[in-house]
DNA sequence: ACCACGATCTGGAATCATTCCGAATATTGA
DNA sequence: TCAATATTCGGAATGATTCCAGATCGTGGT
């Protein structure tokens, strides 16, 4: 236990980080939650530990962490942003239109060739790119049909 | 321009849509601007040319083309949706930090093999992939570099 | 041409993740 | 220990989008 909180204090002093309660706790939960979680779920799990968190301290220390490196954030049009543990690897993400969650995806050729544009307007800097697989999970698929089978 | 307003007509009919003026008008102005425009932008040509929309009815038209195939929507997170004439090629989008605007990206490989990918959980179903790259476009460097100038 | 039935549009309120603000507090180097 | 300043707090504000319930319009059948 103390050595868990000694390493995740040492990476962000690394960092460049001030060590304090909301952002040991946040980065806590992040590392151990498997999956990608939303701030909110994220801050609750916060306040069952520290008693309280305001709002604005999770939105601060999740974009501290994530410049820092330490968290990478996945935003996806029409579902709260997903943080997850930073890995070095280039992975994708498929996200559900059913429930918003985000799986990751090993990408497909390994050497991500899509991800470096060939024809890129002069003066133009690419800093990020990634791939979204839009779908439907497993578990939204079968309430799905359940649905349908009531409705009918 | 009669011919103009035919087309459109027809195109709306084919695709199973009523033909009503709000429609007319949005797929006039989306296949005209060159670019990607947001819903606010649609709905400002849209006014210069009927008098009144609603946002909702703009809303509801550019959900509806979408759906039929006529337009098409690129959400980009931190940014509103933009739309833009559907074209049938897989292309991908660049996004613009700074202001937001989206500008298009030829497939790097043609074939769009990063796509399609290789180990997806049982069960999952993909309807769509899309790549997007970040960054700053050449505007937007060009009056960075201004700021930083200026700040110093 | 006329009607009736939906589909569509209207206007205004509501949502909801996220951000802005100024004041209070905590962390760190000296 | 103390000052300097990085973080946090709480509450209000933002802004794109959606929900709602009622008015209106387009369309297929008479």
């Amino acid at each position: 236990m103390v050595s868990q909180i000694r390493n995740l204090e040492t990476r962000l002093r690394a960092a460049g980080l001030r060590v304090t309660a909301p952002r040991l706790a946040v980065l806590e939960v992040i590392e151990r939650r498997r999956g990608h979680s939303t701030a909110d779920e994220i801050r609750r799990e916060v306040l069952a530990r520290l008693g309280t968190v305001s709002v604005q301290a999770v939105y601060d220390v999740l974009a501290a962490l994530t410049i820092a490196g330490l968290a990478r954030c996945i935003e996806t049009p029409g579902h709260p942003a997903r943080y997850e543990k930073r890995v070095g690897d280039n992975h994708h993400h498929f996200v559900c239109r059913g429930c918003g969650d985000t799986i990751d995806i090993d990408c497909a050729t390994g050497a991500a060739p899509c991800l470096t544009p060939k024809a890129l307007p002069r003066g133009f800097a690419v800093d990020e790119a990634e791939v979204t697989y839009w779908g439907i999970c497993a578990e939204c698929a079968r309430s799905n049909a359940t649905t349908n089978r009531e409705k009918s």
